[in-house]
Formats: structure tokens, C-alpha cells, sequence
DNA sequence: AAGAGACCCTGGATGC
DNA sequence: TGCATCCAGGGTCTCT
């Protein structure tokens, strides 16, 4: 599933031949993967267009076009973006095609169908509730410690809350709270400072070292050109329930938290 | 503020 | 073997 690094590195991937290309036309083989505007608004508002630089806000891609609009894709759990060449024949899961002027075409395919596709002049519209960028300067240790004042709820779904902090997935939610010895169960007001330290730390060496293996391939994920990640080699807890802790040697554990699965190991992460 | 449940979907796993 | 059902997952929405 796309989070943080899987998304960008798909954007550093796009970004690396798509500035400057134009778009000749669009195919929309599922229309209800795209959110806005209505489909029709949405091909003939990219055809003739090119595009500039390539992005990541949270799980979003942006693309930014020479009209000032951007194309913004989220890819939910099981889309993605890819460069093949002009012609090549729609795969089965294949829900938008973009015919480029160049030799190779941009695919957008989504197995699940819950991906989305944004058309916009205004980006905010988009990103604006999103929380903080966790590697960028405004998610400090010290802006966590006091994000976390007063949240009665408990500090993995909080995680997973795109509008407290932008990009964490149920994966790396579960490494980090590893990383940083703390129960997905833990009450977020009860951290403390020190604590709030190491998952600022630990949130932050989750996601830098699976960008540089190119993310997490666990199913369906695949980068801009269709490579694996390598990142599912060093989970040490997500999908391993039952696996003994590579700390401790205990057994890890899976359970529900906020109607979605968390993996911890019940002596380490206190 | 917090949390439960529904919804959108498919394919792989499980159950009968 | 063949069929039906369940489940995971991210995000948004409604309801309590």
C-alpha cells in the first residue's frame, strides 16, 4: 500500500521524464476514479496540456501543469503510476491512460479501484487539512510534544490521522511505535516529552530508510517504472504476528485498534 | 473530541 | 471440486 515513501518515490520517478511532456489525449477506462471535476471537464482540461515539476504532498502525487492547474493522485491501496511505452495495450486494472507526445504514455492502474484523481486550480482544496510534512522542518520533536497535549485518543490512530500529521500509513505507523518502544494503545496525552523525542525520531528514520529502498512491496506496489521495493525486508513488525521480536525474541503480536490491524511486541513496546 | 460503523472495491484466503 | 463468504486496506462520511 502507497504511504509516505512509496509515494515519493514514485514522484522522484516521474519527476525524472515527465517535466515537459504534453498530454495529446486521455483515456478514462473506469471515470470513477476521478474525483474532480466531472470526467468530461477533467480530459479536456489535461488534453494539450504539459507538465511541469512532480511532487508529494502526504500520500498525494502532484503534478503541476504549464496552465497553473495540478493534477493530484492519490493512490489509496493499490494504485499506480507508470511510464510504458506509447501503445502499449491497457492492462486489466489500467483505469486512466495519458497519451503523451513523447515515445512512452503515463498509466494510471488501480486494482482496488479506490484511487482518485484531482483536476485543480486550487491546491488547497486538496491539501490544506493535511497536518504536517514528517520529514520536513515543521515536525519537530518539540511541535510533537505539544501536537500530543490534550489528545485523549490513543497514539496509533492519531498516527494514522492525515490531518494530525500528513503520510504515515498502518505500516509505517507500526515500525515507528516499534522503533520507539511505545504500545499502539498508549494515550497520546501520556507521553512524555521523552517520549514524544524518540517517535519524533523514530517516525523520521522509519521513513527516510524506507525511501531509500525504494519503498515497501508487500502486494501490488511498484515504483514509476514498475521496480519492487525492497523496504518489506526490514519490517519488524507489520505481517509478522506470531514471528518472534527480533529485541527480545517474544512473540509479536496483532491486534484491532481503531478498526485496523496493529502489530506490536507486547514486551519491548511498553 | 473520540470512536464506531458504513461505504467504496477486488482478489486471495477460508469455510462449507 | 466448486461455490459462497470473509477480510484487508485508506480515507471520508454519518451517527452516537
Amino acid at each position: 500500500m502507497p504511504e509516505l515513501p512509496e509515494v515519493e518515490v514514485i514522484a522522484r520517478g516521474l519527476d525524472g521524464w515527465l517535466p515537459g511532456q504534453r498530454i495529446q489525449a486521455v483515456d478514462l477506462l473506469w471515470p470513477r476514479s476521478v474525483a474532480l471535476p466531472a470526467a468530461a471537464e477533467f480530459i479536456a482540461g489535461l488534453t494539450g496540456r504539459r507538465f511541469e515539476r512532480v511532487g508529494r504532498r502526504g500520500k498525494f502525487v502532484q503534478m503541476a501543469l504549464d496552465n497553473g492547474a495540478t493534477l493530484f493522485v492519490h493512490l489509496r491501496m493499490s494504485g499506480s503510476l507508470y511510464r510504458a511505452p506509447a501503445g502499449a495495450p491497457p492492462g486489466p486494472h489500467t483505469r486512466a491512460l495519458f497519451h503523451l507526445a513523447g515515445p512512452c504514455d503515463l498509466y494510471f492502474a488501480d486494482t482496488r479501484k479506490f484511487g482518485r484523481l484531482y483536476l485543480t486550480y486550487e491546491p488547497a482544496e486538496i491539501v490544506s487539512r493535511l497536518g504536517p510534512e514528517p520529514l520536513g522542518d515543521d515536525f519537530s520533536a518539540g511541535w510533537l510534544t505539544t501536537a500530543l497535549r490534550g489528545r485523549r485518543t490513543r497514539i496509533k490512530p492519531l498516527l494514522l490521522d492525515q490531518t494530525f500529521i500528513a503520510g504515515i500509513g498502518n505500516i509505517y505507523a507500526d515500525e515507528a511505535l516499534f522503533l520507539a518502544g511505545l504500545h499502539p494503545s498508549r494515550v497520546a496525552d501520556s507521553l512524555s516529552a521523552g517520549e514524544a523525542g524518540r517517535l519524533h525520531a523514530a517516525i523520521r528514520e522509519v521513513l527516510q530508510s524506507a525511501i531509500a529502498r525504494r519503498g515497501t512491496t508487500l502486494s501490488d506496489y511498484r515504483d514509476a517504472e514498475g521496480e519492487r521495493g525492497q523496504n518489506q525486508e526490514f519490517l519488524r513488525v507489520y505481517g509478522r504476528a506470531g514471528w518472534p521480536c527480533e529485541r527480545c525474541g517474544r512473540p509479536i503480536e496483532r491486534t484491532v485498534i481503531g478498526q485496523r490491524s496493529a502489530h506490536f511486541c507486547p514486551a519491548c513496546q511498553i
